[in-house]
DNA sequence: ACCTGAACACCGTTCAAGT
DNA sequence: ACCTGAACACCGTTCAAGT
């Protein structure tokens, strides 16, 4: 699955090829089907457990400190972090581009992360800006991680991380992110 | 090239297939091999097609008007129009989450776009930020663009318009965009 | 319980052959 | 100048057969 990960976070839902993954883990195309019967089968199971492992990174950023600005920080950090190891992107993010190819079971586990997005960044705003209603909140958790999606997206095609630095900044700068 | 067009902008350079494509347009795959020799060559001419329609675009929104805010309405409207119809994407939006597995020709119109994107807004925060310097202004255009393909990618997984709608309000709303 | 080889209908690509 | 059929090595998937 880890090998399965980093190959659908750079070439995408679609470039993943089960007997090019069974040559990297050295055993036959036919005997992944026997752990993951489809191909709707193992995307969903990436999705699923990328988002629980974004889950309780999410979750202990605010365990270790209690610093909104580190709390952000270690966010956009995260998403950084992939362009930096091999210039990969966000599995549900280039999963989501590839959005009208992907089974029903997959697509429902996409959702399921930004889901978990917005409802971290809520809870975050919740702390940073107390004067928002919850509704506004939303919006704007929403609006950040399309925002940071969007910036992983462009920063990759440039192929350069201090676009995606600066973009970050500029969203900051503006008031966009906190 | 229109259908291959509409294809990719709905399943991306990956889900372009020769024969699904020669099918609809009733030849056989191997004659499209004749005006486009290979994957990359279509896939070079329908970016840089699609970069010059979106120039043409984007100057006669400047000649028909000269109120700010049309501009930068229609700029979001044209990025809307895509997901109102079929909820397809931008062409180099979907194909920069594809990036790793696009041949060089291809990347190098998918960059001109984004390209065309900057210049056109730096133009027009030129006009409605005059106190921006030239560097502000350009990495301002810079996360506009990509703030707008994060909610094109986000809300077309979403099937939901309005969860476009309201992103772009809040990226005005925190004074991201003019 | 886990793996494999062989088959199926797909894919981009090539090329000799047709008009 | 434009199209085609047949071939090649790829793809996901199935399934009977092996251990």
């Amino acid at each position: 699955m880890a090998v399965a990960r980093r190959m659908v976070q750079t070439r995408g839902y679609n470039g993943l090829s089960f007997r090019e993954l069974a040559k990297e883990v050295g055993i036959k195309s036919a005997s992944i089907h026997y752990h993951f019967p489809t191909k709707g089968d193992l995307g969903a199971a990436l999705a699923k457990r990328y988002t629980a492992d974004g889950q309780s990174y999410l979750n202990s950023l605010r365990q270790d400190s209690s610093d909104l600005n580190l709390w952000i920080k270690g966010y956009t950090d995260v998403f950084r972090m992939a362009l930096v190891n091999d210039n990969r992107m966000c599995l549900c993010g280039i999963m989501a581009a590839e959005y009208d190819d992907l089974p029903p079971e997959v697509r429902t586990e996409v959702d399921g992360f930004t889901d978990l997005n917005v409802r971290w960044l809520t809870e975050v705003l919740g702390a940073c800006r107390p004067k928002l209603n919850q509704e506004t909140r939303e919006s704007r958790a929403l609006a950040i991680y399309a925002a940071v999606e969007g910036a992983q997206l462009i920063a990759r095609g440039r192929g350069d991380i201090s676009v995606y630095d600066k973009t970050i900044e500029t969203y900051r700068a503006a008031g966009l992110i906190p």
